[in-house]
DNA sequence: ACCTCAAATGTTACCGGTAACATGATTGGA
DNA sequence: TCCAATCATGTTACCGGTAACATTTGAGGT
């Protein structure tokens, strides 16, 4: 039996109310009051009923976040930074992860809104109608991460996954590569990694003939990628891997198969997680800086639920870092 | 405005009780009054209010985790198969973070309580005694996972951190090694970490003289503390990473200072990371299966609140898997 | 047709807070 | 010293569900 305003209250001589008072700063309250309240909330460890106060304010202070799944480096970057954002301005986060499947992604949300969430977090520009639908009505705001459009009708907030891929392929261009291979994981149901993809492509001025594998987002698809990739002909002087996972499992096939990075084949990759300026040889890649993404995030949801400020879409800017594995061609 | 109970009854033209009744399935109620509540339910897409029911019912179907952060790939793994568990079983996961602060444990802990937590999910043995006692007293069932201890007095749920260290270093020893260094990330606030090395330590029969490097979480501390190594007379022969995350800085690095791996040292890793197969050479770990891992917390801590079974403790099994890194000496 | 009993539905209170409003206690100025 | 203004506190209702209990309805048996 966990103590309530009213057993407090009870117990300090006072009514219930003058305890919500106390508690919440709200209206005056005698110092001598004031401190009996406390002594009693402490005494009786008291905690307030976060569903109780929820019905009767109708804020939850919860915020809810739809991702494929919480093990990818880059989710779990943003989440975490995210998650703390969130607690500093006193909000809790709920995850639902939902893969890479559209419907689900829509009952997760569905879910997060019906728990109370005052503000929805998802990926990408595609989602269900009935789950924007439900937000509008209910006016849950929704935020798009992994993605930035500032003309899209949702706020945006995140990095250009288009010019992600754009730098990379600008400087593998700059470094004289021409035919060049494209490495991606699964494109269905992920827009950020087709923007990516296309960001590239359409940089290159003859886009349609580069090779491009799809393989699946993980270390041993950049190996799998890499024994297909061998035994093109010709084979392409560098490859631009739309993620740095595959990029890993690359660097890591490629000299088995005899081929030597960057002087047979430069590779440049998308994220930039840590272990890249240490693996051999470093890897260049466009940094997507997933810590300051998750503050943002925060800092404008908060911004929008405490002040009522607009959430205006805000581009996180890449940048490419330059290592040892692309070369000049 | 959305709807509620009361809102639905009137335009079925019954009572919200029925209405209630309806939504949950409690008592009996005729087919056609059913149909017809159903039909308001859709035509004013009705959502449950979670606060009030959780007010009304006392109980929330949330459930509580507390990790050091979420963009560690374990945590991520395990966190992320805990979600979709529960989930399965209509709970929701909030999950905070505490880095490895034990009074930030403790608070972000009670957040979590305060919320309405059915459950808490902590990681390690270590706890501060006001979380302990809060969850106690609200009869909020704390779940240790990171560890294996039948004996501790709270349920544990996970990998014997001392096995896995000593499965690691027996196989060292088997090799024929005797001179091993050990890797660790920082100590301190972490006694997963500590019981790992442990493990290793109590395993070896003259572990008093090994060397015992302490460096960073991360792929950098892996490299520095192979820079630290190379200098080392006599060199060690082998090396055991408590984690696998300076493990593969380690590989990294080793060659640049001229050490063949397994030739002129045998590396072993705990964790046995998806990229530990592909990394050259492959990577010999002690496997921590972390979905297995998430899915047994998950089923553990439901079956617990929906039919009362208590929480036993569960020792997940690693196993070691040996690959490349590692030679007879 | 009438009675019985179960099924179907309604009434009312309650969960634990907050908010609007009412009222009682102080205090300062005339 | 008395009144008005302000401070301090209490009363009551409400947020949106669920639960216990009361009541009505209907089907089956005689």
């Amino acid at each position: 039996m966990t103590a309530t305003v009213r057993a407090i209250a009870k117990a300090a001589g006072v009514s219930h109310t003058t305890v919500s008072r106390v508690l919440n700063r709200s209206g005056a309250v005698r110092k001598s009051t004031r401190a009996r309240v406390l002594a009693e909330v402490e005494r009786l460890d008291y905690t307030p009923h976060h569903a109780a106060r929820a019905l009767a304010t109708r804020r939850t202070r919860t915020i809810g976040a739809v991702v494929p799944s919480i093990d990818s480096s880059s989710n779990a970057a943003w989440l975490n930074a995210l998650e703390s954002t969130l607690e500093r301005h006193g909000y809790a986060l709920i995850i639902a992860t939902a893969g890479f499947d559209q419907e689900v992604e829509a009952r997760r949300g569905l879910d997060l809104i019906g728990l109370g969430a005052e503000a929805l977090v998802v990926l990408g520009l595609e989602h269900d109608e009935r789950l924007l639908r439900a937000a509008r009505s209910r006016e849950v705001p929704i935020v798009c991460t992994g993605v930035f459009e500032p003309e899209f009708p949702l706020p945006t907030i995140g990095v250009d996954s288009r010019s992600m891929g754009a730098v990379a392929m600008h400087h593998l261009l700059d470094r004289g590569h021409e035919h060049i291979a494209l490495i991606s994981g699964p494109l269905s149901g992920n827009d950020r990694a087709r923007m990516r993809l296309a960001g590239a492509l359409e940089a290159h001025p003859d886009c349609s003939k580069l090779p491009h594998l799809e393989t699946s987002l993980s270390v041993e698809g950049g190996v799998r990628a890499i024994r297909e990739l061998a035994t093109m002909m010709p084979r392409p002087t560098a490859m631009l891997c739309v993620s740095d996972i595959p990029a890993m499992g690359a660097l890591f096939e490629l000299p088995r198969q005899g081929l030597r990075v960057p002087d047979d084949l430069s590779v440049v990759g998308l994220d930039d997680f840590d272990w890249a300026p240490h693996i051999e040889p470093a890897l260049t890649a466009v940094h997507a800086p997933n810590d300051e993404l998750g503050r943002a995030l925060g800092e404008a949801v908060v911004r929008h639920l405490d002040e009522g400020e607009p959430i205006d879409p805000i581009e996180v800017k890449v940048r490419l870092v330059e290592r040892g594995s692309t070369a000049r061609r």
